[in-house]
DNA sequence: GACGAGTTGGCACG
DNA sequence: CGTGCCAACTCGTC
């Protein structure tokens, strides 16, 4: 195929932003001048469809998302839609560059440690074929790779920071207009260059636990109608999703405008005071959106600045940042910019963000740094207790509520997310953080690159947060906005019987009781994996050695498998690993207290001086 | 070097 | 229901 003579012919490539609105790139594609055909396209991706472990509820939220966005196209221009064309990128967008006479293609720039290793393959893949590529930053408040410059080539590790750097980069961009138009597609014939090659994948299919039928999906590049319509997921063999969340930039912005209608809560927003008890979403449920792009961050940025403006000053105290719905959005560029910093941001060996603990069952790694997969068997109780955190059956309601409510919905609410996530990393299970963000990377909707591993290195005390003596307790934190349990009586419907009082600890129930509600623990309810306080204690005294050691993960004891040792070391030193057990704890605490107080004169006289 | 702040802790005590 | 302590982190500011 020969390039038009005249006229730019160009490909817009669809990843990050399933949405015409608020779109810089998008817009930057449609300015291109004497466009004589414009394809918006979407490369679908074998590998990544097989290579990745992602459960129904994503894979759905996604196709939902792609569908609404080609209907977005078409109402531009009856001949538009989303181009959806089954092979992986570097395959397939140069077959439509040479059958399409493309002469250029717009992207929204992705700052992710994988899309930017791809994107420079496809960037020199261009070169080579002489197709101009434009990469436009939309995807955040603020650019991450020119935030990370301005902070001098480091990742933004507090708010404070991230904020003094932005603010000398200007304000947040006002929304980008919504295009009125689109020009038509070219013709859309490939020629099929690929043969029978094109659909191999080589690897484990790590969905295959999901797949109930036999995926048809990848058998022609243009589907099976030949008409490179968005798959179904029947057509990739999967079955249905169990979540009421519904995908696509239409039902994103009916979140959006719904919420910014009521200028109060968005003024009065605090998420601190959100509850992760209760049965409705608390928050705005956008995260979702944001993570596949349905909504733009500069339309939630002003429409939350407009409605407050419009806001009568009824109904509370304005919030500020950080747990006002800006400080959310900063956060999640907070993260952004400190993940574009460093390549190695989900996982620990080699971050140098991420503080060195010897959790269990992190990754494993042979002489040459290669990661060992599949990974070998860790400690017998470690593989329960992440088991039973997984699958919701720990023996703490709360935390089994959440994490079946998890699996079921795609979402839980974001201080559910630091209740599960603290218990099985230092709070009582320790460990590594490595597992738990596999797991939400499986169940999570809006699971983000640098948004949850930033998160979990947050809540394991790894990396922007220290404070690993502030332990979420397993029946006091729920108790503190639910004390009737709503939520363990909808995902844990066994436990429905007890009373208030127990609903979060049933262990503690009589027998007599436990008979009562039908449900003995043991029996028809998992008794606790473990003591909730005496672990509690264990891990704080681990943390502190691991502090104190003070290794990250690209230090060169981590690097070369040192590392472990010297803590273990430490460990036994100080006494961390002992068992005790909340009786003796309790029994040791009173005792010291006797003491304090016997020592009637030197500790009382500092302790009033000082007042 | 001290001090206060940091998106969101638990617990005893009054 | 508010206050202060628990045992003590990092970081920026003074």
């Amino acid at each position: 195929m020969t390039k038009a003579k005249a006229g730019a012919r160009v490909l817009y490539w669809f990843r990050t932003d399933l949405r015409i609105t608020d779109s810089p790139a998008l817009n930057a594609a449609l300015a291109i001048d004497h466009t004589a055909a414009f394809y918006p396209v979407w490369c679908w991706d074998p590998n990544y469809v097989y290579g990745h472990r992602v459960g129904l509820n994503r894979w759905s939220f996604l196709l939902e998302s792609m569908t609404d966005l080609s209907d977005q196209l078409t109402k531009l221009n009856k001949k538009q839609k989303l181009h959806v064309v089954r092979g992986a990128p570097e395959k397939v967008l140069p077959m439509m560059w040479n059958s399409w006479g493309i002469t250029h293609i717009v992207w929204e720039k992705d700052s992710n440690a994988y899309a930017k290793i791809r994107d420079e393959r496809i960037k020199a893949l261009a070169k080579d074929t002489g197709v101009e590529v434009l990469e436009v930053h939309g995807r955040h408040l603020f650019d991450p790779t020119e935030v990370v410059k301005a902070n001098h080539n480091k990742p933004t590790m507090t708010l404070h920071q991230w904020q003094s750097v932005t603010g000398k980069m200007g304000g947040v961009d006002q929304p980008q207009p919504t295009p009125i138009s689109l020009p038509d597609p070219g013709d859309v014939k490939l020629s099929d260059e690929l043969g029978e090659e094109r659909h191999k994948y080589e690897g484990v299919d790590r969905n295959a636990h999901i797949r109930t039928g036999s995926d048809t999906c990848f058998d022609k590049l243009s589907g099976s109608k030949g008409d490179y319509a968005v798959p179904t997921i029947a057509e990739m063999g999967f079955g249905q999703p169990t979540t009421s969340i519904r995908g696509g930039t239409t039902a994103g912005h009916e979140k959006l405008s719904n919420f910014l209608s009521h200028p109060d809560d968005v003024a009065t927003f605090s998420k601190p005071r959100t509850a992760p008890t209760s049965l409705e979403p608390s928050t705005t449920l956008l995260s979702p959106y944001i993570k596949f792009g349905c909504v733009g961050v500069r339309e939630i940025w002003w429409g939350c600045k407009e409605a407050i403006k419009k806001w009568d000053g009824k109904g509370g105290q304005e919030t500020k940042e950080p747990e006002n719905m800006f400080g959310q959005l900063e956060f999640r560029d907070m993260y952004a910019a400190a993940e574009a910093a460093e390549p190695d941001f989900e996982r620990i060996r080699g971050n140098s963000v991420c503080r060195y603990i010897d959790w269990g069952l992190q990754n494993q790694y042979d002489k040459d740094g290669q990661e060992i997969l599949p990974r070998p068997r860790g400690g017998d109780e470690d593989e329960e207790r992440l088991a039973a955190w997984r699958e919701g059956r720990t023996g703490f309601p709360w935390i089994d509520a959440c994490m079946r409510q998890l699996k079921n919905e795609g979402w839980i609410h974001h201080l559910a997310r630091h209740s599960v996530a603290c218990f099985i990393t230092r709070g009582q299970c320790y460990i590594s953080w490595e597992r738990g963000m596999e797991v939400f990377d499986e169940w999570l909707i809006d699971w983000d690159p640098a948004s949850n591993p930033g998160n979990w290195m947050w809540l394991s005390c790894s990396a922007f947060f220290s404070q690993y003596y502030r332990v979420y307790g397993l029946v006091s934190w729920p108790q503190k906005t639910d004390k009737s349990g709503a939520l363990v009586r909808k995902y844990c419907p066994e436990l429905k019987n007890f009373s208030d009082k127990y609903i979060y600890a049933p262990h503690l129930a009589p027998e007599s009781v436990q008979k009562e509600a039908k449900c003995i623990i043991g029996k028809d309810y998992p008794f606790p994996i473990l003591d909730e306080h005496a672990e509690k204690d264990r891990c704080i005294a681990r943390l502190k050695n691991a502090f104190a050691l003070g290794l990250h993960g690209d230090a060169p004891e981590v690097l070369d498998g040192t590392a472990p040792d010297l803590l273990r070391k430490k460990h036994e030193e100080t006494g961390a690993l002992d068992v005790k057990t909340a009786k003796e704890m309790k029994e040791e605490k009173a005792m010291k207290k006797r003491e304090a107080a016997g020592d009637s004169t030197l500790d009382g006289y500092v302790k009033k001086a000082k007042r």
